[in-house]
DNA sequence: TAGTGTGTTAACAATTTGGTAATCATGAAA
DNA sequence: TTTCATGATTACCAAATTGTTAACACACTA
Protein backbone atom coordinates (compact mmCIF):
# COMPACT_ATOMS: atom_id res chain seq x y z
CA UNK A 1 0.00 0.00 0.00
CA UNK A 2 1.11 3.61 -0.96
CA UNK A 3 0.25 4.55 2.30
CA UNK A 4 1.83 2.44 4.36
CA UNK A 5 3.45 4.52 7.52
CA UNK A 6 3.38 8.08 6.46
CA UNK A 7 2.53 10.49 8.50
CA UNK A 8 0.75 13.60 7.45
CA UNK A 9 0.69 17.20 8.99
CA UNK A 10 -2.52 19.11 8.18
CA UNK A 11 -2.87 22.54 9.31
CA UNK A 12 -6.52 24.87 8.64
CA UNK A 13 -7.90 26.81 11.41
CA UNK A 14 -11.93 25.48 10.61
CA UNK A 15 -11.80 22.48 12.99
CA UNK A 16 -14.53 20.68 11.22
CA UNK A 17 -12.67 20.55 7.79
CA UNK A 18 -9.81 19.33 10.11
CA UNK A 19 -11.97 16.76 11.50
CA UNK A 20 -13.17 15.58 8.38
CA UNK A 21 -10.16 15.40 6.25
CA UNK A 22 -7.86 13.91 9.14
CA UNK A 23 -10.78 11.23 9.22
CA UNK A 24 -10.57 10.09 5.51
CA UNK A 25 -6.79 10.36 6.08
CA UNK A 26 -6.88 7.68 8.76
CA UNK A 27 -9.51 5.68 7.08
CA UNK A 28 -6.55 5.32 4.51
CA UNK A 29 -4.27 4.12 6.62
CA UNK A 30 -2.36 7.59 6.86
CA UNK A 31 -0.77 8.84 10.50
CA UNK A 32 -2.24 12.14 10.69
CA UNK A 33 -1.11 14.98 12.80
CA UNK A 34 -3.63 18.36 12.91
CA UNK A 35 -2.79 21.64 14.10
CA UNK A 36 -5.44 24.58 14.09
CA UNK A 37 -2.93 28.21 13.28
CA UNK A 38 0.75 28.33 12.03
CA UNK A 39 2.56 28.47 15.40
CA UNK A 40 1.26 25.28 16.09
CA UNK A 41 1.65 23.93 12.38
CA UNK A 42 5.32 24.83 12.81
CA UNK A 43 5.50 23.06 16.54
CA UNK A 44 4.01 20.06 15.43
CA UNK A 45 6.07 19.83 11.91
CA UNK A 46 9.14 19.40 14.47
CA UNK A 47 7.58 17.35 16.83
CA UNK A 48 6.39 14.83 14.09
CA UNK A 49 8.35 14.71 11.18
CA UNK A 50 5.78 14.72 8.73
CA UNK A 51 6.34 12.84 5.15
CA UNK A 52 3.78 15.72 4.21
CA UNK A 53 2.18 18.87 5.05
CA UNK A 54 -0.97 20.40 4.27
CA UNK A 55 -0.58 24.26 4.90
CA UNK A 56 -3.73 26.22 4.63
CA UNK A 57 -3.11 29.45 3.19
CA UNK A 58 -5.38 31.46 5.68
CA UNK A 59 -4.75 30.80 9.23
CA UNK A 60 -3.96 32.95 12.98
CA UNK A 61 -0.86 33.37 13.97
CA UNK A 62 1.03 32.80 10.67
CA UNK A 63 -0.60 31.94 7.17
CA UNK A 64 0.60 28.86 5.38
CA UNK A 65 3.06 30.76 2.99
CA UNK A 66 4.77 31.83 6.42
CA UNK A 67 4.98 28.20 8.08
CA UNK A 68 5.95 27.27 4.56
CA UNK A 69 9.29 29.76 4.61
CA UNK A 70 10.38 29.28 7.77
CA UNK A 71 10.11 25.10 7.49
CA UNK A 72 11.90 25.66 3.87
CA UNK A 73 14.29 27.03 5.67
CA UNK A 74 15.44 24.45 8.64
CA UNK A 75 17.30 21.69 6.95
CA UNK A 76 15.48 18.98 8.40
CA UNK A 77 12.45 19.55 5.95
CA UNK A 78 14.03 20.28 2.45
CA UNK A 79 12.95 16.86 1.87
CA UNK A 80 9.33 17.38 3.31
CA UNK A 81 6.45 17.48 0.62
CA UNK A 82 4.86 20.79 1.04
CA UNK A 83 1.24 21.65 -0.09
CA UNK A 84 -1.27 24.42 0.00
CA UNK A 85 -4.85 24.55 0.48
CA UNK A 86 -5.55 27.43 -1.65
CA UNK A 87 -9.17 29.01 -2.69
CA UNK A 88 -10.12 28.60 -6.23
CA UNK A 89 -8.85 31.15 -8.41
CA UNK A 90 -6.39 32.53 -5.85
CA UNK A 91 -3.80 33.19 -8.35
CA UNK A 92 -1.31 35.22 -6.01
CA UNK A 93 -1.53 32.76 -3.21
CA UNK A 94 -0.40 30.23 -6.27
CA UNK A 95 2.41 32.75 -6.80
CA UNK A 96 3.88 33.36 -3.50
CA UNK A 97 3.49 29.24 -2.86
CA UNK A 98 5.81 28.39 -5.52
CA UNK A 99 8.10 30.82 -4.25
CA UNK A 100 8.30 30.15 -0.82
CA UNK A 101 8.75 26.47 -2.10
CA UNK A 102 5.61 24.88 -2.26
CA UNK A 103 5.45 21.52 -3.93
CA UNK A 104 2.04 21.71 -4.98
CA UNK A 105 -1.70 23.20 -4.53
CA UNK A 106 -5.26 21.51 -3.97
CA UNK A 107 -7.81 24.10 -4.25
CA UNK A 108 -10.85 24.71 -1.59
CA UNK A 109 -13.54 23.54 -1.62
CA UNK A 110 -12.14 20.16 -1.71
CA UNK A 111 -14.15 17.06 -0.71
CA UNK A 112 -12.63 14.71 1.32
CA UNK A 113 -12.34 11.75 -1.57
CA UNK A 114 -10.91 14.26 -3.87
CA UNK A 115 -8.56 14.99 -1.12
CA UNK A 116 -7.39 11.03 -0.43
CA UNK A 117 -6.70 10.57 -3.72
CA UNK A 118 -4.72 13.69 -4.21
CA UNK A 119 -2.70 12.80 -1.16
CA UNK A 120 -2.18 9.06 -2.22
CA UNK A 121 -0.63 10.78 -5.80
CA UNK A 122 1.76 12.89 -4.41
CA UNK A 123 3.20 9.64 -2.36
CA UNK A 124 3.58 8.44 -5.69
CA UNK A 125 4.75 10.81 -7.61
CA UNK A 126 7.65 11.87 -5.01
CA UNK A 127 8.70 8.77 -3.79
CA UNK A 128 9.02 6.84 -7.41
CA UNK A 129 12.94 5.90 -7.01
CA UNK A 130 14.88 7.54 -9.63
CA UNK A 131 15.74 4.92 -11.82
CA UNK A 132 16.52 7.50 -14.55
CA UNK A 133 17.07 10.58 -13.05
CA UNK A 134 17.27 12.36 -16.66
CA UNK A 135 15.86 15.78 -16.67
CA UNK A 136 14.22 17.03 -20.38
CA UNK A 137 12.94 20.46 -20.46
CA UNK A 138 12.65 22.31 -23.73
CA UNK A 139 15.86 22.36 -24.86
CA UNK A 140 17.46 21.82 -22.06
CA UNK A 141 18.44 17.84 -20.86
CA UNK A 142 20.19 17.51 -17.60
CA UNK A 143 22.02 13.68 -17.49
CA UNK A 144 23.04 13.44 -13.82
CA UNK A 145 24.83 9.93 -14.89
CA UNK A 146 26.70 11.71 -17.16
CA UNK A 147 27.53 14.85 -15.18
CA UNK A 148 26.60 16.63 -18.54
CA UNK A 149 23.85 19.15 -19.84
CA UNK A 150 22.71 19.42 -23.18
CA UNK A 151 21.20 22.54 -24.86
CA UNK A 152 19.76 21.81 -28.73
CA UNK A 153 22.09 18.23 -27.99
CA UNK A 154 25.03 20.49 -27.58
CA UNK A 155 26.99 19.09 -24.67
CA UNK A 156 28.02 21.64 -22.14
CA UNK A 157 30.36 21.50 -19.41
CA UNK A 158 29.75 22.59 -16.07
CA UNK A 159 31.81 22.44 -12.27
CA UNK A 160 30.72 19.50 -10.03
CA UNK A 161 29.02 22.35 -7.99
CA UNK A 162 27.48 23.93 -10.94
CA UNK A 163 26.10 20.88 -12.34
CA UNK A 164 24.71 19.94 -8.53
CA UNK A 165 23.09 23.01 -8.15
CA UNK A 166 21.60 23.22 -11.87
CA UNK A 167 20.52 19.68 -11.33
CA UNK A 168 18.92 20.32 -7.96
CA UNK A 169 17.32 23.81 -9.20
CA UNK A 170 15.80 21.70 -12.34
CA UNK A 171 14.30 19.20 -10.37
CA UNK A 172 11.16 21.03 -9.71
CA UNK A 173 10.67 23.58 -12.58
CA UNK A 174 9.02 26.40 -11.33
CA UNK A 175 9.49 25.94 -7.54
CA UNK A 176 11.59 28.49 -5.78
CA UNK A 177 14.59 27.16 -3.79
CA UNK A 178 15.54 29.47 -0.81
CA UNK A 179 18.73 30.18 -0.24
CA UNK A 180 19.14 28.36 2.62
CA UNK A 181 17.70 25.07 0.77
CA UNK A 182 20.45 25.39 -1.88
CA UNK A 183 22.97 25.79 0.50
CA UNK A 184 21.63 22.85 3.07
CA UNK A 185 21.56 20.77 -0.50
CA UNK A 186 24.41 21.54 -2.65
CA UNK A 187 27.01 22.27 0.34
CA UNK A 188 25.87 20.86 3.00
CA UNK A 189 25.01 22.15 6.92
CA UNK A 190 28.61 21.85 8.25
CA UNK A 191 30.06 24.02 5.69
CA UNK A 192 29.57 27.47 6.03
CA UNK A 193 29.87 29.98 2.63
CA UNK A 194 29.79 33.55 2.24
CA UNK A 195 26.68 34.95 0.75
CA UNK A 196 27.59 35.77 -2.91
CA UNK A 197 28.92 31.97 -3.22
CA UNK A 198 25.12 30.96 -4.51
CA UNK A 199 25.14 34.16 -7.46
CA UNK A 200 28.67 33.69 -8.83
CA UNK A 201 27.97 29.82 -9.30
CA UNK A 202 24.09 30.81 -10.62
CA UNK A 203 26.36 33.58 -12.96
CA UNK A 204 28.14 30.83 -14.22
CA UNK A 205 25.14 28.55 -15.05
CA UNK A 206 23.84 30.90 -17.04
CA UNK A 207 26.93 32.29 -18.68
CA UNK A 208 27.42 28.70 -19.82
CA UNK A 209 24.40 27.63 -20.86
CA UNK A 210 23.96 30.97 -22.70
CA UNK A 211 19.86 30.94 -21.78
CA UNK A 212 17.95 32.10 -19.45
CA UNK A 213 16.52 29.77 -17.39
CA UNK A 214 17.13 30.43 -13.88
CA UNK A 215 15.20 32.94 -12.54
CA UNK A 216 15.77 35.49 -9.60
CA UNK A 217 12.91 35.74 -6.61
CA UNK A 218 14.37 38.37 -4.91
CA UNK A 219 14.48 38.47 -1.14
CA UNK A 220 14.34 34.71 -1.54
CA UNK A 221 15.97 32.35 -4.30
CA UNK A 222 16.17 31.08 -7.96
CA UNK A 223 14.15 28.64 -9.36
CA UNK A 224 14.51 26.83 -12.81
CA UNK A 225 12.06 27.49 -15.52
CA UNK A 226 12.28 27.98 -19.24
CA UNK B 1 11.54 -18.12 -22.63
CA UNK B 2 13.84 -15.79 -20.73
CA UNK B 3 14.22 -17.78 -17.67
CA UNK B 4 15.63 -20.88 -19.22
CA UNK B 5 18.10 -22.07 -16.59
CA UNK B 6 18.36 -19.37 -14.65
CA UNK B 7 19.32 -19.22 -10.87
CA UNK B 8 18.21 -16.74 -9.03
CA UNK B 9 19.63 -16.21 -5.40
CA UNK B 10 17.15 -14.11 -3.04
CA UNK B 11 17.93 -13.13 0.44
CA UNK B 12 15.72 -11.68 2.89
CA UNK B 13 15.33 -12.02 6.68
CA UNK B 14 11.25 -11.80 6.29
CA UNK B 15 10.24 -15.79 5.37
CA UNK B 16 7.24 -14.70 3.95
CA UNK B 17 8.94 -12.73 1.57
CA UNK B 18 11.25 -15.25 0.47
CA UNK B 19 8.54 -17.73 0.22
CA UNK B 20 6.11 -15.79 -1.90
CA UNK B 21 8.54 -14.49 -4.04
CA UNK B 22 10.67 -17.68 -4.38
CA UNK B 23 7.70 -19.33 -5.59
CA UNK B 24 6.64 -17.26 -8.18
CA UNK B 25 10.02 -16.85 -9.43
CA UNK B 26 9.70 -21.12 -9.39
CA UNK B 27 6.43 -20.46 -11.79
CA UNK B 28 7.94 -18.49 -14.26
CA UNK B 29 10.77 -21.80 -14.47
CA UNK B 30 13.74 -19.79 -12.64
CA UNK B 31 15.22 -21.61 -10.43
CA UNK B 32 15.76 -20.36 -7.05
CA UNK B 33 17.51 -20.06 -4.12
CA UNK B 34 17.47 -18.64 -0.50
CA UNK B 35 19.40 -16.99 2.12
CA UNK B 36 17.97 -15.59 5.55
CA UNK B 37 21.01 -13.48 6.35
CA UNK B 38 24.10 -11.97 5.06
CA UNK B 39 26.87 -15.26 6.20
CA UNK B 40 24.24 -17.48 4.60
CA UNK B 41 23.81 -15.54 1.48
CA UNK B 42 27.29 -15.41 0.69
CA UNK B 43 27.89 -19.25 1.10
CA UNK B 44 24.93 -20.04 -1.14
CA UNK B 45 26.19 -17.60 -3.23
CA UNK B 46 29.63 -19.47 -3.56
CA UNK B 47 27.81 -22.77 -3.85
CA UNK B 48 25.22 -22.21 -6.36
CA UNK B 49 26.70 -19.61 -9.00
CA UNK B 50 23.33 -17.85 -9.63
CA UNK B 51 22.98 -15.48 -12.58
CA UNK B 52 21.20 -13.00 -10.55
CA UNK B 53 21.24 -12.16 -6.98
CA UNK B 54 18.58 -10.86 -4.99
CA UNK B 55 19.69 -8.44 -1.54
CA UNK B 56 17.87 -7.01 1.04
CA UNK B 57 19.65 -4.36 2.46
CA UNK B 58 18.90 -5.06 6.08
CA UNK B 59 19.62 -8.20 6.82
CA UNK B 60 21.01 -9.69 10.15
CA UNK B 61 24.50 -10.82 9.96
CA UNK B 62 25.69 -9.16 7.58
CA UNK B 63 23.63 -6.12 5.60
CA UNK B 64 23.53 -6.45 1.91
CA UNK B 65 25.52 -3.73 0.99
CA UNK B 66 28.43 -5.83 3.02
CA UNK B 67 27.56 -8.72 1.27
CA UNK B 68 27.79 -6.86 -2.26
CA UNK B 69 30.89 -5.45 -1.22
CA UNK B 70 32.54 -9.48 -0.05
CA UNK B 71 31.13 -10.91 -3.75
CA UNK B 72 31.99 -8.24 -6.04
CA UNK B 73 35.89 -8.57 -4.38
CA UNK B 74 35.82 -12.09 -5.82
CA UNK B 75 36.53 -12.48 -9.13
CA UNK B 76 33.71 -15.28 -9.46
CA UNK B 77 31.15 -12.54 -9.17
CA UNK B 78 32.24 -9.80 -11.38
CA UNK B 79 29.45 -10.36 -14.13
CA UNK B 80 27.06 -11.37 -11.14
CA UNK B 81 23.78 -9.62 -11.51
CA UNK B 82 23.62 -8.15 -8.26
CA UNK B 83 20.10 -6.32 -7.47
CA UNK B 84 19.31 -4.49 -3.94
CA UNK B 85 15.68 -4.59 -2.18
CA UNK B 86 15.78 -1.38 -0.92
CA UNK B 87 13.32 1.04 0.99
CA UNK B 88 11.38 3.70 -1.01
CA UNK B 89 13.52 6.71 -0.77
CA UNK B 90 16.45 5.71 0.72
CA UNK B 91 19.08 7.56 -1.35
CA UNK B 92 22.08 6.82 1.34
CA UNK B 93 21.25 2.75 0.50
CA UNK B 94 21.56 4.24 -3.54
CA UNK B 95 24.78 5.48 -3.48
CA UNK B 96 26.13 3.20 -1.41
CA UNK B 97 24.76 0.53 -3.46
CA UNK B 98 26.02 1.83 -6.69
CA UNK B 99 29.71 2.35 -4.83
CA UNK B 100 29.99 -0.91 -4.13
CA UNK B 101 28.95 -2.44 -7.62
CA UNK B 102 24.69 -3.14 -7.33
CA UNK B 103 23.24 -3.23 -10.94
CA UNK B 104 20.03 -2.01 -9.78
CA UNK B 105 17.49 -1.28 -7.33
CA UNK B 106 14.17 -2.82 -6.31
CA UNK B 107 11.86 -1.02 -4.09
CA UNK B 108 9.97 -2.58 -1.23
CA UNK B 109 7.30 -3.08 -0.62
CA UNK B 110 7.00 -5.07 -3.82
CA UNK B 111 4.32 -6.79 -5.43
CA UNK B 112 5.60 -10.65 -6.45
CA UNK B 113 4.03 -9.91 -9.85
CA UNK B 114 6.05 -6.77 -10.88
CA UNK B 115 8.97 -8.79 -8.89
CA UNK B 116 9.02 -11.67 -11.62
CA UNK B 117 8.97 -8.85 -14.43
CA UNK B 118 11.41 -6.96 -13.08
CA UNK B 119 13.31 -10.13 -13.05
CA UNK B 120 12.73 -10.94 -16.47
CA UNK B 121 13.73 -7.51 -17.49
CA UNK B 122 17.45 -7.94 -16.00
CA UNK B 123 17.77 -11.06 -17.78
CA UNK B 124 17.41 -9.47 -20.78
CA UNK B 125 18.66 -6.71 -19.98
CA UNK B 126 22.18 -8.46 -18.70
CA UNK B 127 22.40 -10.88 -20.67
CA UNK B 128 22.33 -9.76 -23.73
CA UNK B 129 26.24 -9.05 -23.65
CA UNK B 130 27.20 -12.65 -22.13
CA UNK B 131 27.01 -14.06 -25.38
CA UNK B 132 29.28 -11.98 -26.87
CA UNK B 133 30.13 -9.36 -24.53
CA UNK B 134 32.44 -7.43 -27.28
CA UNK B 135 32.46 -3.76 -27.09
CA UNK B 136 32.39 -1.73 -30.53
CA UNK B 137 32.52 1.91 -30.25
CA UNK B 138 33.57 3.97 -33.30
CA UNK B 139 36.89 2.56 -34.24
CA UNK B 140 37.60 0.95 -30.72
CA UNK B 141 37.04 -2.71 -30.29
CA UNK B 142 36.98 -4.13 -26.68
CA UNK B 143 37.16 -8.42 -26.74
CA UNK B 144 37.24 -9.25 -23.09
CA UNK B 145 37.71 -12.80 -24.24
CA UNK B 146 41.09 -11.76 -25.39
CA UNK B 147 41.59 -9.89 -23.42
CA UNK B 148 42.36 -7.41 -26.62
CA UNK B 149 41.74 -4.03 -27.48
CA UNK B 150 41.73 -3.34 -31.26
CA UNK B 151 42.09 0.60 -32.12
CA UNK B 152 41.18 0.50 -36.31
CA UNK B 153 41.84 -3.06 -35.97
CA UNK B 154 45.50 -2.82 -34.89
CA UNK B 155 46.12 -5.09 -31.95
CA UNK B 156 47.11 -2.87 -28.68
CA UNK B 157 48.44 -4.23 -25.46
CA UNK B 158 47.12 -3.81 -22.41
CA UNK B 159 48.14 -4.72 -19.37
CA UNK B 160 45.28 -7.20 -16.95
CA UNK B 161 44.68 -3.67 -15.05
CA UNK B 162 44.36 -1.61 -17.52
CA UNK B 163 42.09 -3.55 -19.72
CA UNK B 164 39.79 -4.34 -16.67
CA UNK B 165 39.83 -0.24 -15.88
CA UNK B 166 39.14 0.30 -19.90
CA UNK B 167 36.38 -2.67 -20.29
CA UNK B 168 34.75 -1.42 -17.52
CA UNK B 169 34.66 2.08 -18.13
CA UNK B 170 33.49 1.21 -21.42
CA UNK B 171 30.75 -1.04 -20.76
CA UNK B 172 28.11 2.29 -20.01
CA UNK B 173 30.07 4.83 -23.03
CA UNK B 174 29.06 8.54 -21.40
CA UNK B 175 28.60 7.07 -18.15
CA UNK B 176 30.67 8.86 -15.10
CA UNK B 177 32.34 6.39 -12.69
CA UNK B 178 32.82 7.65 -9.42
CA UNK B 179 36.70 6.65 -8.37
CA UNK B 180 34.97 4.70 -5.70
CA UNK B 181 33.01 2.88 -8.12
CA UNK B 182 36.10 1.89 -9.92
CA UNK B 183 38.13 1.09 -6.80
CA UNK B 184 35.25 -1.27 -5.78
CA UNK B 185 34.97 -2.55 -9.14
CA UNK B 186 38.56 -2.47 -10.14
CA UNK B 187 40.54 -3.66 -7.13
CA UNK B 188 38.10 -4.76 -4.69
CA UNK B 189 36.52 -3.45 -1.57
CA UNK B 190 39.33 -4.89 0.35
CA UNK B 191 42.59 -3.68 -1.34
CA UNK B 192 43.56 -0.11 -0.35
CA UNK B 193 45.39 1.30 -3.35
CA UNK B 194 46.84 4.93 -3.12
CA UNK B 195 44.96 7.56 -4.66
CA UNK B 196 47.20 8.10 -7.48
CA UNK B 197 46.38 4.68 -8.87
CA UNK B 198 43.90 5.16 -11.02
CA UNK B 199 45.68 7.87 -12.70
CA UNK B 200 48.27 6.29 -13.32
CA UNK B 201 46.44 3.44 -15.36
CA UNK B 202 43.91 5.80 -17.17
CA UNK B 203 47.26 7.31 -18.23
CA UNK B 204 48.90 4.40 -19.63
CA UNK B 205 45.85 3.33 -21.51
CA UNK B 206 45.41 6.95 -23.05
CA UNK B 207 49.14 6.97 -23.66
CA UNK B 208 48.43 3.25 -25.32
CA UNK B 209 45.36 3.92 -27.46
CA UNK B 210 46.60 7.15 -28.65
CA UNK B 211 42.91 8.73 -28.92
CA UNK B 212 41.30 10.82 -25.99
CA UNK B 213 38.60 8.05 -25.44
CA UNK B 214 38.85 8.61 -21.62
CA UNK B 215 37.12 12.01 -20.12
CA UNK B 216 37.87 13.48 -16.81
CA UNK B 217 35.29 14.64 -14.66
CA UNK B 218 37.01 16.96 -11.96
CA UNK B 219 35.87 16.13 -8.34
CA UNK B 220 33.39 13.03 -9.52
CA UNK B 221 35.31 10.26 -11.82
CA UNK B 222 36.28 9.26 -15.33
CA UNK B 223 34.17 8.34 -18.69
CA UNK B 224 34.80 6.59 -21.74
CA UNK B 225 33.39 8.96 -24.45
CA UNK B 226 34.19 8.85 -28.64
C1' DT C 1 70.34 -15.13 -12.70
C1' DA C 2 69.36 -11.41 -15.62
C1' DG C 3 65.66 -9.58 -18.05
C1' DT C 4 60.98 -8.17 -18.78
C1' DG C 5 56.40 -6.62 -17.80
C1' DT C 6 53.18 -5.22 -14.29
C1' DG C 7 51.22 -2.69 -10.46
C1' DT C 8 51.99 0.65 -7.00
C1' DT C 9 53.73 4.69 -4.84
C1' DA C 10 55.85 9.18 -4.06
C1' DA C 11 56.97 13.60 -5.54
C1' DC C 12 56.09 17.33 -8.06
C1' DA C 13 53.78 19.98 -11.96
C1' DA C 14 49.73 21.54 -14.06
C1' DT C 15 45.14 22.50 -14.06
C1' DT C 16 40.63 23.35 -12.50
C1' DT C 17 37.60 24.69 -9.03
C1' DG C 18 35.40 27.09 -5.61
C1' DG C 19 35.14 31.06 -2.75
C1' DT C 20 35.75 36.00 -1.61
C1' DA C 21 36.11 40.86 -1.85
C1' DA C 22 35.23 44.86 -4.21
C1' DT C 23 32.43 47.22 -7.14
C1' DC C 24 28.48 48.04 -10.02
C1' DA C 25 23.36 47.83 -11.22
C1' DT C 26 18.66 47.73 -10.01
C1' DG C 27 14.38 48.30 -7.87
C1' DA C 28 11.72 49.27 -3.76
C1' DA C 29 10.92 52.15 0.15
C1' DA C 30 11.26 56.49 2.60
C1' DT D 1 14.98 61.98 -5.25
C1' DT D 2 17.77 59.66 -2.09
C1' DT D 3 18.60 55.68 0.45
C1' DC D 4 18.77 51.07 1.26
C1' DA D 5 18.71 46.24 0.28
C1' DT D 6 19.61 42.80 -2.76
C1' DG D 7 21.77 40.68 -6.69
C1' DA D 8 25.09 40.79 -10.64
C1' DT D 9 29.59 41.01 -12.18
C1' DT D 10 34.38 40.84 -12.21
C1' DA D 11 38.93 39.66 -11.12
C1' DC D 12 41.80 37.34 -8.16
C1' DC D 13 43.69 33.75 -5.06
C1' DA D 14 43.86 29.48 -2.44
C1' DA D 15 42.64 24.89 -2.23
C1' DA D 16 41.49 20.75 -4.33
C1' DT D 17 42.17 17.63 -7.86
C1' DT D 18 44.42 15.41 -11.49
C1' DG D 19 48.50 14.63 -14.73
C1' DT D 20 53.16 13.10 -15.24
C1' DT D 21 57.34 11.06 -14.33
C1' DA D 22 60.46 8.10 -12.26
C1' DA D 23 61.55 4.66 -9.09
C1' DC D 24 60.61 0.43 -6.76
C1' DA D 25 58.99 -4.30 -5.60
C1' DC D 26 57.36 -8.32 -7.37
C1' DA D 27 56.44 -12.23 -10.31
C1' DC D 28 57.50 -14.68 -14.18
C1' DT D 29 60.57 -16.35 -18.01
C1' DA D 30 64.36 -17.42 -20.68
Amino acid sequence: MVSAGKKILIADDEPDILEIISYNLQLHGYEVVTAKDGDQAILKAKQSKPDLIILDIMMPKKNGIEVCKILRSQPEFNDTVIVFLTALNDELSHVKGLEYGADDFISKPISPKIMVSKVNSFFRRFNKPETNNTIELGDIKIVPDEYMVYYKDQPINLAKKEFELLNYLASKPGRVFLRNEILNRIWGSEVIVGDRTIDVHIRKIRQKLGIDCITTVKGVGYKFEI
